[in-house]
DNA sequence: GCGGACTGCTTACCT
DNA sequence: ACAGGTAAGCAGTCCGCG
């Protein structure tokens, strides 16, 4: 049953049918066209397999399941043996659907079925109408004539206005709806048996999760059975991913131009395969008059020449059909699109073509493509799992902060490269994007594949999409696990309204969090405490919900929030206080500290990390989802009470430490920096927290000392160790000039040596020479050969033409360099000089360092130290010898 | 016509 | 396409000034 690689093309069998796979918003209509089904349909009976994607399949009209069978380290589909259909719901009776034109006539219209939801929003159970379909695209997806749009469009014409017509759940996706209903669980471990899917049970952590539940014994007994369920799926081992990176590289007849995938004009000149089994190959296009170059080659990476551009697209395409795990660096937008299209320019059919073009992504037929770049491109995982390490997106620089492996520098445009560089050039980048995915015991594939189980959907989607989708995946399933009606965005904006409180900036929705202004000076002995993750606390321990703020009972409406006008159920837990609650208790109390659990493996240690960073990813997100338009759970009530409480219990927590005599200096939304508090007075503090509010305050961090300007969100900590904490300091920041930044780090190091208040004076004066010296060398002009160091370095927000109602300085010297003809993006990083003649700015490439104007740099320097020499009763005027009445001048 | 006070825009950062 | 709050620099505008 199990079909070698090479039998494919004789298995594939072409079907000229209406494409009907997978219809949903976001990805458009479906054209028609000629689509080919490759199987690796699953035996009968199939042993543990991971579940690891979900599609629908349009010629059998059944959802599809792919499995990544671990052993053999192939897919296999399975395929709906339960008749599941793709449906939508609605409040109107089969009576009152049946007059209604084109509806039970629509070609995808299968039957009706009556049956009872519980309404959340209203608190009652409804009686509402499934209008079962052929296929998902008779229900939405199609601009018109679907049934989504039908019935509230015809409806009214035979009603009147007697009764409103309204549809639900109509714009989930199928699979994830199949998904749903069946309480899959992808990313988990199934077989198959008699054609029937089975989940297998891990065995060996049936204990552990004993274990798990006795820690959180104190919740209530449906927090425990969520934690249950949460932790199972989160316990189950990882599989080996057995996959490919792909690169490939394009002639391009305009040296700065990448070559168009729609178009795909030009060859395919070369392609690496690198496997994580050892395949180590690269594909060459044999071209005239071109030198083999005198590079070295890595021993291990066999190189192939091609005459023939289609053979050597042929032999990209044999991997692609081979590998369960395809992994590129946005592949989706050029590698997988230019393939397919010069394929297609070719000849080639599209059954011979493994890849899958979407309107934005590019799947395969065969395996999983993970494109990296666009789960590297999402800011959640950037800021929470990587913090921060890479700014931007591109291979260069990601490689360069998570594997340390920078892009190959190139003196030549592709085209113009050795068979040698070329090979070189191309397989390095497929080197950095397989390390992307292999570094640190597979953790990105780890990642992804945890958040496939918290999320419920296909590892595709998950690696692809935003955390706003993953919360409303779970959410959604948590919603048919519970036979509730998933309510629609515009009904819950209905019912709920909007906010009440005025933001502090402007053009925002409502009041967020709370900032303590610092008290100026330089503190020694300072602890600083904060809650353990203060949104998805407050949101578990209020109770908060779109269902139970604001809820429609009258004898809740004494329970309010402060601050403002809401008020939350006392009746019912609200699912997402339950699951966002279950999941903050897991990593708090379980995969946090077993992520620093020395006596656990290495290997279980690593994906404790792993567990406890996806759930980082998705507890930081889940208040900020409820306030974001875009989420399908919009409830802003909900984000507001939220914020409204967190401030509420910051208040209440600086107030209780001065009662308790405790020096507060500083505070920012969870966190109060206390000065020289006793062992006593911290405790006493805790218990007061864990009693009063319910809420895990601990410490955070211990500084020797402290340093405060009166700035907000702007301070330096020394650590016991001396390194040196720098919040929001502008001289740490990515755009200053690294003339201005060298010195700043000086002082930092000095700082570090400070161990007393009376060391502290010494280094003073340390750092007033410091200043001193550099302010000098300014004025000498003295930064080196060229004015590189004297460079800001700004990201352009967008294109330059974007910028419509200022003109700012790194604008102005991006259209310099435009002029002088470079190409320029949104996310492109600028650097330029100030200079003395207008406008003012120059790119550093152009600027020589007679034109740099250093009375400019002096007020940067200024700027800069000032929010050190604040704090120490120093002025920069002042060390720099300018007398009071010189400064006036 | 000019300069200071002000607002708004933009970026980078903090939680 | 998770949120709001803060700092800083500059662009552009308004207003007073015999």
């Amino acid at each position: 049953m199990k079909k070698h690689l090479d039998d494919f093309f004789t298995v594939a069998e072409t079907v000229k049918e209406k494409q009907t796979e997978s219809s949903s918003p976001e990805e458009g209509l479906s054209k028609e066209k000629e689509t080919v089904v490759v199987t690796t349909v699953a035996p009968r009976n199939l042993s543990a397999s991971y579940f690891v994607s979900a599609t629908y399949d349009g010629n059998k009209r059944r959802a599809c399941i792919k499995l990544y069978e671990p052993e053999s380290r192939k897919i296999y589909f399975w395929y709906d043996t339960t008749g599941h259909k793709p449906y939508c719901l609605t409040n109107l009776a089969p009576s009152e659907l049946e007059k209604i034109a084109g509806l039970t006539s629509h070609t995808g219209f299968d039957h009706f079925e009556t049956l009872k939801k519980y309404n959340s929003l209203l608190d009652r159970q409804a009686t509402v109408t499934k209008v079962v379909a052929k296929d998902p695209l008779a229900i939405g997806g199609r601009p018109r004539g679907c049934i989504r749009d039908i019935i509230p469009e015809e409806y009214p014409k035979i009603a009147g206005e007697q009764q409103q017509a309204k549809v639900w759940e109509a714009a989930i996706r199928y699979y994830q709806s199949y998904i749903y209903d069946r309480n899959l669980a992808p990313g988990m471990i199934y077989k198959i048996e008699n054609d029937k899917l089975i989940q297998v049970r891990h065995e060996p952590s049936e204990k552990t999760i004993k274990q798990i539940c006795r820690l959180v014994e104190d919740e209530t007994e449906e927090s425990l059975r969520n934690i249950e369920l949460w932790a199972r799926l989160l316990e189950y081992p990882v599989p080996n991913f057995r996959r490919v990176a792909l690169d490939i590289e394009v002639f391009s007849p305009i040296p700065t131009r990448v070559p168009d995938p729609q178009e795909a004009a030009y060859r395919v000149i070369c392609a690496t395969l690198l496997g994580s089994d050892g395949k180590n190959k690269v594909l060459l296009l044999r071209r005239e008059g071109l030198e083999k170059g005198s590079e070295r080659l890595p021993p291990d990476m066999t190189v192939e020449y091609y005459d023939s551009e289609q053979k050597l697209i042929l032999e990209i395409f044999k991997a692609l059909w081979d590998y369960p795990f395809v992994i590129t660096f946005n592949g989706d937008d050029f590698d997988f699109r230019y393939l397919y299209q010069r394929a297609l320019n070719m000849g080639l059919k599209k059954s011979q073509i493994p890849i899958e073009v979407r309107r934005r992504v590019c799947l395969l037929k065969y395996g999983i493509h993970i494109d990296l770049y666009k789960f590297f491109y999402n800011r959640s995982i950037q800021i929470y799992a990587f913090s921060q390490k890479y700014r931007r997106v591109t291979l260069d620089e990601v490689g360069k902060a998570l594997v340390g492996r920078a892009k190959l520098e190139r003196a030549k445009p592709i085209s113009e490269l050795t068979y040698t560089e070329l090979a070189r050039y191309c397989a390095r980048d497929a080197e950095i994007t397989l390390e992307l995915c292999t570094f640190d015991d597979d953790l990105v594939m780890k990642l992804i594949l945890a958040l496939t189980r918290i999320a419920r959907m296909p590892m595709e989607d998950v690696s692809r999409q935003g955390v706003s989708r993953w919360i409303r995946n779970f959410l959604h399933h948590e919603h048919r696990r519970r036979n509730m009606l998933i309510p629609n965005a515009e009904d819950i904006l209905a019912v709920k309204g909007t906010t009440a409180t005025k933001a502090m900036i402007k053009g925002k929705k409502y009041k967020g969090a709370i900032v303590v202004k610092p008290v100026p000076g330089v503190h020694f002995n300072v602890k600083v405490m904060d809650f353990a993750s203060l949104y998805p606390s407050i949101i578990k321990v209020h109770n908060l919900g779109y269902q139970s703020v604001r809820c429609p009972h009258s004898e809740c409406k004494d329970n309010k929030v402060p601050g403002t006008p809401h008020w939350v159920c006392k009746k019912d837990r609200a699912i997402e206080s339950l699951l966002i609650g279950s999941l903050r208790d897991l990593r708090v109390k379980w995969y946090k500290p077993k992520s620093r659990d020395k006596t656990l493996s290495h290997e279980l240690r690593s994906w404790y990390y792993v567990i406890q960073s996806a759930l980082k990813v998705i507890l930081n997100a889940s208040y900020g989802v409820f306030g974001a338009e875009k989420f399908a759970l919009y409830c802003p009530p909900v984000a507001e009470a939220t914020a409204a409480i967190g401030r509420h219990v910051i208040t209440q927590t600086i107030n209780k430490a001065r009662e308790l005599g405790i020096e507060v200096i500083y505070g920012d939304t969870d966190s109060i920096f206390l000065r020289g508090p006793s062992e006593e007075q911290i405790n006493a503090l805790m218990k007061w927290s864990e009693h009063e509010l319910e809420m895990e305050l601990d410490v955070d961090k211990i500084y020797r000392y402290s340093v405060f300007s009166s700035r907000k969100k702007n301070y330096l900590g020394i650590f016991p160790d001396g390194s040196v904490d720098v919040k929001g300091m502008t001289g740490k920041k990515r755009h200053i000039p690294v003339f201005i930044k060298k010195a700043f780090n000086q002082m930092e190091e000095r700082l570090g040596r400070v161990k007393s208040p009376t060391e502290f004076e010494e280094a003073k004066k340390d750092i007033q020479q410091i200043i001193r010296e550099r302010y000098s060398r300014l004025k000498r002009r003295e930064w080196g050969e060229s004015p590189e160091e004297l460079a800001f370095h700004v990201v352009l927000g967008k294109v330059p033409e974007g910028y419509t109602k200022t003109i700012p300085q790194h604008v102005k010297a991006a259209l310099v360099l435009r002029k002088k003809g470079y190409e320029l993006k949104a996310g492109d990083l600028i650097s330029f000089v100030k200079v003395t003649k207008e406008p003012h700015v120059k790119p550093v490439q152009l600027a020589s360092n007679s034109e740099v104007d250093v009375d400019k740099y002096v007020g940067h320097m200024h700027s800069t130290f000032a929010q050190v020499l604040d704090a120490m009763g120093l002025d920069f005027d002042e060390i720099i010898g300018l007398t009071k009445l010189e400064r006036f001048m």
